[in-house]
DNA sequence: GATAGTGACATACGATACGTACGTCAACTG
DNA sequence: CAGTTGACGTACGTATCGTATGTCACTATC
């Protein structure tokens, strides 16, 4: 119809992306079948592999995605944020609570990590950590932060949010089991500032 | 040979065991034939869906195998320090090395919890993480530690020694990432302490 | 504007691997 | 000693991935 052959490629290969998140996202990735889910769009294999070449190369594209749009949410509530530490703790709150969408939580911490190896060794990816690194690197500056090593530091909080989110995920009271992750993540953070520590509140 | 019919059996389930974990440690879980590392150990994929039922319950076993022998090693090493403290230190230390481990790192943190969900959750699973959970207890009790949630800490700690271990296992230099991360998370980990805090030494 | 060529996508095929249904033979029971 | 149980092997069906090949529309060049 409309559109040049470029267009039209572009609008192909959304839509197998689009297909491929959705299937990833809720039956998971081995269970997801190419056939099945290129014919809900309209297409086939063939589409696929002339794309993305294989079907870890479609996981690839998904992940990448959904790391450049959750990079992207992260970086707008840090400036939404009337200071910085603030930024730190609504950023990585966020980071807990996208880590607890279905879609994301399949994706990026279960299957991707299965398929593709450790995404933080990827180039071009984790843009989402960085992302929250770099925000750490701020704080420092500011001389708001005790004496750490920004990079390591943020792998570790990085893995204790996930990790969290995970747990959360899979706990029967999710409502419940979120309040308490949060809070002591919290605290864990709070434990990161120079000078004067606030006294840690349980309850 | 030698033996009841009971002791065969046990014989030749603990030679699949041994099998499948070799094959899930080195290939991964979903490259591993059934068909090849069963006749590896002169058997056949029907004794393997005799005894556990299919390939998700083998791994399953192997997982638990795994874990119960990660809580026995953990604890002795934390009946071996001098302090509760240093016990704690050198249990999530050895926590992160074990992790190391290319066994451990495929099926515990990669292809276990792709394939089975999150271990967290099972019943009669995550002894390893239990254990942890139970040192920070009793550092609780002795007035060690800063007031806090010790599951939740347990998981935001296990969160950042795993992916700690990940991103070690995954970098470039192994050695000197090593070094950074173990040296983070024992700053972390001071920072829990209750009372006086070691000012942290960042070289 | 016609024709040759490129490339996006479909189709057909082969290989592998899982799960099941069934067969068999050794070991336990009475 | 005979019947039965059950541990394990064998044969088969099916699903799915990757490749190799085909085709048709679009583009570029003369």
């Amino acid at each position: 119809m409309a559109g040049t052959r470029k267009e039209k490629m572009a609008e192909t290969r959304s839509r197998l992306l689009q297909a491929a998140r959705k299937a990833f996202g809720t039956v998971g990735y081995t269970d997801a079948s190419m056939d099945d889910f290129t014919a809900a769009v309209g297409l086939t294999r063939g589409a696929l592999y002339h794309h993305f070449g294989d079907k870890q190369g479609l996981l690839r594209a998904v992940v990448e995605q959904i790391d450049t749009e959750m990079a992207e949410r992260l970086s707008q509530i840090s400036r939404r944020a009337p200071t910085r530490w603030q930024g730190l703790v609504d950023e990585w709150t966020a980071y807990i609570e996208m880590a607890l969408e279905p879609e994301i939580q399949r994706i990026m911490f279960r299957d991707g990590p299965a398929v593709l190896g450790d995404v933080s060794q990827w180039a071009s990816t984790d843009n989402c950590v960085t992302t929250l690194k770099k925000s750490l690197d701020d704080l420092k500056a500011d001389g708001l932060l005790i004496e750490l090593d920004t990079e390591a530091a943020a792998r570790l909080i990085n893995g204790a949010a996930s990790h969290a989110a995970t747990w959360i995920a899979a706990s029967a009271d999710p409502q419940a089991t979120s309040m308490r992750a949060v809070s002591s993540f919290r605290q864990l953070l709070n434990r990161l500032r120079e000078g004067d520590i606030q006294p840690t509140r349980t309850k």
